[in-house]
RNA sequence: CGGGGCGUGGCGCAGUCUGGUUAGCGCACCAGUUUUGGGAACUGGGGGCCGGAAGUUCGAAUCUUCUCGCCCCGACCA
């Protein structure tokens, strides 16, 4: 019908007889954490090698429903999307001490002509080395920069999938401001920043205290998703709101008083890391010599700040905190779809017209729709559906035949509707909102 | 890096202890027929050098040695 090829094209990847997901009934045995096993049963994932990823056509469209919001919010706060190389060199990570001090967990390898180099685990050198020649007046701070790239660390034990590999997918923005005070916005500002990211993915995350010691003398904070599978304990104190991670405040106990209010009440969840803040201060701009000349005319290194999210391993957390017997239940803001019309029996002419009229005008209302015009059983493609977690499900079935009616089933209340067919446009569009 | 476990069609497994027809089962895949409201049924079909190497033996998925890969616990994780 369309006259555009490449339309044609683009809608059909839309439509589950032609959608790359190849879906499985057992989880592979490798897997362990609900995550990653629902992630490989809905054909969102595979892995290639321990700790690295391949992401399907849907793995990676949640990916990049994630990576949007981080957008939208980092440039809410002003802050700009720049693209570092993964591939650094080896003199910047000593003019840092680095090269020595960061280990094996670095990947180091040379190129034909024996320089060094290391794909980058975090981008401080980086970021720094951008700077330092040409950002020059106080006048242009504050300056905030970001990116969102694969990062590699060569952990001893990558595991749980996507919750500690070794290649994965990190937003990380670099602050640079003119002096303490200055920096101390800007770390609320992303503070803040960040709690609305969390709270747009729908998960239940606390932030908590981190260390503040050891990479020069200011503050830092963790993000936590809270889950059972978390590799950090948090601890919190539901009379003042504090929280706190015990892997770094060791002797921090639940019996023990409150720091921040001395109250009683201490409790221990397990929490799984997703961002990180730090003010950095001047480690970096001092070792790098990166300077700005300040009103007195003066050169003055950059007070800097950097802000992780683990972006790769946010959609793990979520999974592992909204799923059911049948699957993944996602938020709106990050499901693959938001909605599937189902097309009870693909045989019958008048469903599948049906069917296909309902997803086009869906598509038409600005509705992210996938329909599945499979020939599997209405069984099935359930099944799939719910493994998924597409939120809505549209099926187009017999009620259709007798009285125009279509059901409407919603993943994460599981209650179902009966209504009229041309009801169902803006019924959808005041559901996802 | 210490400890433990596992490698058999794409996925899940049996077979290994006690060597012996043609390596088997479920799911998935292909063809056909009948099906279609919660992972349909039947019939027929394709796909494996049992992770790799060396050895023992008349004979190895099975025993021995080495090696690679993967998973779990711990240590580690700006």
């Amino acid at each position: 019908m369309s006259p555009n090829i490449l339309d044609d094209k683009i809608i059909s990847i839309m439509r589950v007889s032609q959608l790359y997901c190849p879906t499985l009934k057992e989880a592979p045995r490798e897997a362990e954490v609900i995550s990653h096993q629902l992630m490989l049963r809905a054909g969102m994932i595979r892995k290639s090698a321990a700790g690295i990823y391949s992401y399907l056509p849907l793995g990676y469209k949640i990916l990049r429903k994630c990576e949007a919001i981080i957008r939208e919010e980092m440039n809410v706060v002003g802050a700009q999307e720049v693209h570092l190389p993964m591939v650094t060199a080896s003199s910047l990570w000593q003019e840092t001490e680095r090269w020595d001090k960061y280990g094996k967990e670095l990947l180091r390898f040379t190129d034909r002509h024996n320089n060094e180099f290391c794909l980058g685990p975090t981008h401080e050198e980086v970021i720094t080395d951008l700077v330092r020649n040409e950002l020059r007046s106080y006048k242009q701070l504050p300056v905030n920069l970001y990116q969102i790239q694969t990062k590699f660390r060569d952990e001893t034990r990558p595991r749980f999938g996507l919750m500690r590999g070794r290649e994965f997918l990190m937003k990380d923005s670099y602050s640079f401001d003119a002096d303490e005070e200055s920096l101390a916005e800007t770390y609320i500002t992303m503070i803040e920043a960040y709690k609305r990211i969390f709270k747009r993915f729908g998960v239940e995350f606390r932030v908590v205290e981190a260390d503040s010691g050891s990479i020069g003398g200011s503050s830092s904070a963790e993000f936590m998703v809270l889950a059972d599978v978390g590799e950090d304990l948090v601890i919190e104190c539901p009379d003042c709101m504090y929280a706190a991670n015990t892997e770094i405040f060791g002797d921090l106990k639940p019996e023990s008083l409150c720091p921040s209010c001395n109250g009683a009440n201490l409790s221990e969840t397990r929490g799984i890391e997703v961002g990180h803040v730090f003010k950095l201060g001047q480690e970096y701009s001092k070792k790098m010599k990166a300077t700005f000349v300040d009103k007195d005319g003066r050169p003055k290194p950059f007070m800097m700040g950097c802000y992780g999210i683990g972006v790769s391993r946010v959609v793990a957390a979520v999974i592992e905190q909204s799923h059911d017997h049948k699957g993944i239940k996602w938020p709106f803001s990050l499901a693959p779809f938001e909605v599937v019309v189902m097309i009870s029996k693909t045989k019958d002419e008048v469903l599948y017209e049906a069917g296909e009229r309902l997803y086009k005008d869906l598509q038409a209302s600005g509705a992210d729709v996938l329909l599945d015009d499979s020939s599997d059983s209405i069984g099935f493609k359930f099944k799939d559906a719910d493994l998924i977690g597409i939120p809505i499900q549209v099926v187009v079935g017999r009620q259709f035949l007798e009285s125009q009616e279509v059901e409407i089933i919603q993943r994460l209340t599981g209650e179902k509707t009966v209504m009229s067919y041309k009801d169902v446009i803006s019924y959808v569009q005041t559901l996802v909102k």
